[in-house]
RNA sequence: GCCUCUGUAGCUCAGUCGGUAGAGCAGAGGACUGAAAAUCCUCGUGUCGAUGGUUCGAUUCCGUCCGGAGGCA
């Protein structure tokens, strides 16, 4: 018997949050995030976490439980976020996945099976980083096509991150990307999917609303948490996110204020740009377009439509 | 008022010793299996300020005008 899972995904400053929430209520549902950042404790205002108040009480999964100093990575989201949905259904309850992550939702949906042994090794990768930034991407993308030819032709010799993770896990693992990419696809999902895509119609309108959210964060205090995060040289995965790297320039005095705001408000339309072409693939999403609803009330009766008419509940 | 510089893609600017032009950024599209808020790829026609002149041909040279910046008075 499979369980329902229903998932919302979408650009990022398009209401997914308030969404799940509302849905939450109406299902008798907890949220399970599917957000690399929002993992992490005191990166609060940067990842537009929910506060306890915005969460009405819903529990919230895989949100705020790592310090920034650990790494996180896709088998660790998996590993959490299965837990945590298999509990929610123990409870008799609908897991609500809700998040930007595009490779994290889709991982979920498609009930990928990674390789227990193919961990991330520090020794390993900064040795390939070496010989990548020595050589060249066009010879060590030669040494990944003598290992993996699927692979090493759909790579671009300046794609450094993919070249030396296609020749790690075959390092670690003794098997090539490729083979791990079928076998990956061998468990049958055990979910009812329903998917869920918010985003705007009109880029123009979406771009608006990100200025607005980042112009928010910054009343919020957001130049303030950035400066606490900034100045540690502790981070991994945490040093990535959107919100403070943007504003290191300024708190070194190269650029103004004004500056980084602008700064942080581009890179955030790029991230947006970026999670429409991971999502707009993934033909099972229903696509919710909140510039086309009056109210966010008519939104959120269209998506519990959408759910009921997917039949999973 | 005079002198100098300047006006080229949404923005910042190259350039054409006369044969109708190209970078960066912005923007658009795409890829994506253990870093994914990461990483990477593709896409550049615009009255070359306006108008006369020289020329086979002017965005390029010359004149005038209009806009902008600076200097001298």
């Amino acid at each position: 018997m499979k369980q329902p899972l229903l998932m919302i995904a979408g650009t990022t400053a398009s209401g997914k949050t308030a969404l799940g929430i509302a849905l939450a209520r109406r299902y008798d549902g907890e949220i399970v995030s599917a957000d690399s950042m929002q993992v992490y404790r005191g990166m609060e205002i940067a990842t537009a976490k929910p506060t306890v108040g915005e969460r009405c009480g819903i529990p919230h999964h895989m949100m705020d439980f790592l310090p920034p100093t650990e790494r996180f990575s896709l088998a660790d989201y998996l590993t959490g976020a299965r837990r945590a949905i298999t509990g929610i259904a123990h409870r008799g309850r609908l897991p609500i996945v809700v998040g930007g992550t595009g490779l994290y939702i889709s991982a979920l949906a498609d009930h990928l099976q990674l390789p227990e042994i193919a961990e991330y090794d520090p020794a390993l990768r900064d040795a390939l980083q070496k010989r990548y930034d020595a050589e060249g991407g066009e010879v060590l993308l030669d040494e990944l096509r003598a290992i993996d030819p699927p692979l090493a032709d759909r790579l671009h010799p300046n794609n450094r991150t993919r070249i030396l993770r296609g020749l790690e896990i075959y390092r670690l693992t003794g098997r090539t990307m490729t083979d791990w990419q079928i076998e990956s696809r061998s468990a049958p999902s055990p979910y009812r999917l329903c998917m869920l895509g918010l985003t705007c119609r009109d880029r123009e309108k979406l771009y608006r609303r990100i200025d607005q959210r980042v112009d928010a964060m910054v009343e919020q205090g957001l130049f303030a948490e950035a400066e606490a995060y900034l100045s540690r040289q502790d981070m991994t995965t945490a040093a990535q996110a959107i919100g403070y790297k943007e504003l290191a320039g300024y708190f070194r005095g190269e650029k103004s204020r004004e500056e980084a705001i602008a700064d942080l408000k581009r890179e955030t339309r790029h991230y947006a740009k970026r999670q429409l072409t991971w999502f707009r693939r993934d033909k099972r999403i229903h696509w919710l377009f909140l510039d086309e609803w009056e109210s966010f009330t008519a939104l959120e009766q269209e998506a519990a439509a959408i759910v009921t008419a997917s039949g999973i509940l």
